[in-house]
DNA sequence: CTGAAAGCGCTTACAG
DNA sequence: CTGAAAGCGCTTACAG
């Protein structure tokens, strides 16, 4: 019964016949049309039109040894970190005839890891991969099965890796700086899990330079480091303020834990930025939206997304052998980040 | 060049010589274990481990007419509105061994037929989609192609599709009931595009059945209507505010518009709930992360994605031919909803 | 510019 | 429980 309904559906060789032509023709008239007489491309596109002919994706991605397909592996889709990044990834993929697979790792490297080969295994003809670090064994994997891999939301000259981010380090030592020039003698940090994720380590590294900058020792630095989540920056928050020195500023790994952290001071009665500031990463549009609005690192999002899209086309086309671009991430000032209270 | 490293990547045919049976019997191993005799099972499963051996995911879906890749069609990945939904469907959909294709239309009607399109014809087994309403030429198309489908995010008696949803129309007539039941008199409306969108209609009518309840005329409820998008939510209550009779409540159609309009309606001095009381509708993280937090109807959102995976794949597999399932949205209510106040 | 034909790597009746 | 073989629907040298 199912048979039926499947004989509905034209193949080539359908088209072939009713076009008077070779199934060769038909997939030249559909691949490389330029190889092909006028007149029977009009002849055979008016077929495939009238037929309503779709190729086999299978079938196609077999012969071809291509899907046009590209993966993109990030850690979450719950929070919109990633979400306007990879929306602009999308938009320029299709526009170049691809389609996206994403998958969500909820930041665990070992379901990572599977994610990678399951799209591989599934035909990915590249991949958009979050950050540098991860197990050795996974990127001779990629490069034993040929698939292009680039790197996005981070950038470093010492990678190899063809890459399209920022410099996540530098950007948040320049923040780190802005803080200490106000003024802020006790600096505390929010950061996010550093284990197998450079990014929050960088973020980190960079507020060490600011403070060793100052002529103080970063060991010194408190840091709580938790997992994401608006809960786990209002819980870290609680700790930060029970220490014997409190800081005047809290600096934050990103702006969900920043504005977990924010949410939780003003429940404990404490003004931002008077009695305390506290600064994010990412500016996602949370940071906008949340009072006071949160002094952040912007990330160029959409441009990141776009960019990487064309980049990682250009490589499974081969008129690209990997260029790596690093964008800015500048410091966005807002009104939850002010000097340090002279009264507390 | 390529050549050489394809190569290196074990065939179906590579794994049945060295474990020296078939490939009929390799591909029972992978498919239908329990129809091979345990010591040979044995045996290729850990030659398939040795090699390293996957399949070939083209070859596979062409010989077995099936991709184990199931697509979901979305309006927008940049908010978390159907985030936390999708990241549900998908794990459970990992579980069932299969992966998720997602796009997004920007709440196009035009683009989500081409996007269904190309999922099919990309293999898709079967589709998520948002809503019911759609042209009825884009149903016959997935019936003719006998791609099942599976409609989430609302909830019909009267349609005849397979659906996972909440009704929309009757958890904002519970939220306006209430609103109406704390004395406001002057309700206005911020809605988001109602065209092609039952989800917004059914949020719209549900208010002004609840107006229609209290006696009075539904056709007298300001409305304005608006894309999505935190900016159109402080838009449209600048207009709302302006009018001759000031509302002493905005509803809004769901949590994106209502912050927006919460913000906006702060920026102008106004207290909420004091001097104007805002509502939502999809208990987004946000809503409880502005100040105010956001009277709202919360979604089942993991809830929901889970059972549409489940059902979803049943359907694949022919385990189900169809449970709608209804949900149920309720109201949330928050520190953003009041009583009007006698003064104004 | 076009066609005949091989081949891509699987799955699945069919037969035993 | 297992194998030989056909077939899935394309693309791509190769030849003309």
């Amino acid at each position: 019964m199912d048979m039926q309904s499947n004989k509905n559906i034209p193949t080539l060789e359908d088209v072939a016949k009713a076009a008077g032509v070779s199934t060769a023709t038909v997939s030249r008239c559909l691949n490389l049309p330029d190889r092909v007489a006028k007149a029977t491309l009009d002849r055979v596109t008016k077929t495939v039109q009238d037929m309503g002919y779709t190729p086999n994706f299978g079938a196609r991605a077999m012969a071809a040894k291509r899907t046009f397909t590209i993966g993109a592996i990030i850690p979450t889709m719950e929070n919109s970190i990633f979400a306007r990044g990879l929306q602009a990834f999308q938009e320029e993929l299709n526009r170049r005839g691809y389609t996206l697979l994403v998958s969500s790792t909820g930041y665990k490297t070992d379901v990572e890891q599977e994610q990678i080969r399951a799209l591989v295994s599934r035909g990915a003809d590249a991949l958009l991969l979050i950050g540098y670090e991860r197990d050795p064994s996974i990127y001779a994997f990629l490069e034993n099965r040929n698939v292009p891999v680039l790197i996005a939301w981070a950038f470093s000259e010492h990678q190899a890796l063809t890459s399209i981010g920022f410099d996540n380090r530098r950007s948040m030592h320049r923040l780190a700086k802005h803080v200490i020039g106000l003024g802020h003698q006790n600096i505390a940090v929010i950061s996010g899990v550093t284990k197998w994720n450079d990014r929050a380590q960088q973020r980190l590294d960079g507020i060490k330079d600011a403070v060793r900058d100052a002529g103080r020792d970063p060991a010194e630095l408190p840091v709580i480091e938790t997992s994401y989540g608006v809960q786990s920056g209002r819980e870290a928050l609680d700790s930060l303020m029970t220490a014997d020195v409190r800081p005047t500023v809290i600096m934050c790994g990103n702006d969900v834990l920043a504005v977990g952290a924010l949410r939780r001071a003003q429940d404990l009665g404490l003004r931002v930025p008077e009695d305390l500031s506290i600064t994010g990463f990412d500016d996602i549009e949370l940071a906008e939206i949340v009072t006071p609005r949160l002094t952040t690192v912007h990330v160029p999002h959409r441009e990141m997304g776009r960019a990487a899209a064309t980049e990682l086309v250009n490589l499974v086309e081969k008129t690209s052998t990997g260029n790596s671009v690093e964008l800015q991430a500048l410091v966005e000032l807002r009104e939850s980040l002010g000097p340090p209270n002279p009264q507390l």
